[in-house]
DNA sequence: ATGAAGGACTGACGCAGATCAGCAAGAACG
DNA sequence: CGTTCTTGCTGATCTGCGTCAGTCCTTCAT
């Protein structure tokens, strides 16, 4: 029995069955550790270097900006979560990337994961796997944007963040520590910071959860899933498919 | 010099140099075809059936359905785009996709796609290039939901699905013919069928674009371009990346 | 200790877009 | 041949959220 280190092979995990061999190849992948200050950006749009990273600690968001200076935050990245996936299979960085507290994170050059696809193909899998569970969280924030009201919208956004959290051990059902700034909510919910500000303390008033000074608090879980309408489906994976 | 069959092949040549043998190849995925009649689901949410298709010709749209009614469309696919390839790779197919017409598709089988790779594995890199300027397509959209207003908006998804279109020979920068009502408009748009139709008056009474009768047409192209921002890097491929 | 700066928070006001409630024209269908 | 459905289109009214213009509190730097 081995230990999951990772926050990484800890997500892995909740997909695939990891042997020993495996889980000490993920380590591997760890070698090149980098370090990197709050607020200055990891890969930038148009960025040629094709580098990913495998988060280790530390919250950063990917966004876009417009031209006239607004940006949308596409999503947020927690520990264990891979960055910049695209960007090293392919040439072109589409959007940037930014630290929002210090972070900790394994430089991932595209020829390692390809070794290591090589000698473990499952990995293989698990790691489009969570490809695609993050393509399917881009796909839940539109719905949230395009359907979905200022409030119900907030609630969804924190219990996914709760659920994503809790699969690497961050949080439970009665809260977690969250680092992001009203200001950062309101970019990714594609709101204002002011109403930002007021749904929160309506979602507090009705005392469902509270977020205040960097705790997000569930102080009526299930109301709040049956508030939000929220269904895990899209995120979970509901035991490994591959044993 | 083989001519390029499929509206598929055309796509996927414009990012990899074909040759004649993988040309082939792509003809030999078309071998089930099938038919669809408009508006009854191709795919639906929660299906065991793990099957892609390619798209020959016909319009089709996927979406995810809300608990209150309402439904949000992630995107439309217009002929030579693959559909599903998610839930081929993956156990769950998350969401809806349902023909807005009649269609034609070629059903394409995990092993099938398999086999193709192994013998041409620059065609996976092709494939894996598509599946990325959809995820793309998606960020996009989040964007424009997220933060540009309706008229903008509306502009921007004109000139993207022209830009899509022309890839595969549908389309030129004068315009194109498009089956798409102002209700699938709303729905895909994050706005009401009502808003849609005043929008649309605007930006003919603009000068810009007409889309009346199942025609959109440019009025004036650049000017459109510049109103909405659009920016085509995201989609753009400017040229075969592998020779 | 004293600014300076970032973040949380609030009230007043305005507007983009939703909702409601229709009409008209063509297509589809008995 | 009328009937029903679908799609386009419009005006009137309502509202969720943005914008503006602040205050207060907490760090952090000098």
């Amino acid at each position: 029995m081995t230990a999951l280190h990772t926050p990484f092979a800890r997500k892995l995990g909740a997909f695939v069955a990891l042997s020993d061999a495996e889980l000490l190849l993920l380590d591997q992948l760890h070698s090149r550790r980098r370090s990197f200050a709050a607020r200055r950006d990891m890969i930038y749009e148009g960025q040629v270097k094709r580098s990913a990273y495998i988060l280790a600690s530390g919250w950063v968001c990917s966004y876009k900006l417009l031209p006239g200076g607004t940006r949308q935050i596409v999503d947020f990245q927690v520990p264990g979560d891979f960055l910049g996936l695209r960007s090293v299979l392919f040439r072109t960085a589409d959007h940037n990337i930014e630290p929002i507290t210090r972070v900790q994170a394994s430089e991932v050059q595209a020829q390692d994961l390809l070794d290591a696809f090589n000698t473990a193909p499952r990995l293989a899998a698990a790691v489009l796997w969570a490809a695609s569970r993050d393509e399917a969280m881009v796909v839940e924030h539109l719905v949230d944007i395009g359907r979905r009201d200022a409030k119900q919208r907030m609630a969804h956004f924190l219990l996914e963040l709760g659920a994503r959290l809790k699969l690497v051990g961050l949080a439970t059902n009665e809260g977690y520590s969250c680092p992001l700034t009203q200001y950062l909510l309101a970019d990714a919910l594609g709101l204002s910071a002011v109403h930002i500000n007021r749904v929160l303390r309506e979602l507090r008033e009705d005392g469902l959860v509270t977020f205040q000074r960097g705790k997000v608090t569930f102080e009526d879980f299930d109301g709040l899933v049956s508030y939000s309408e929220f269904d895990r489906h899209y995120l979970d994976h509901d035991g490994p498919l591959m044993t």
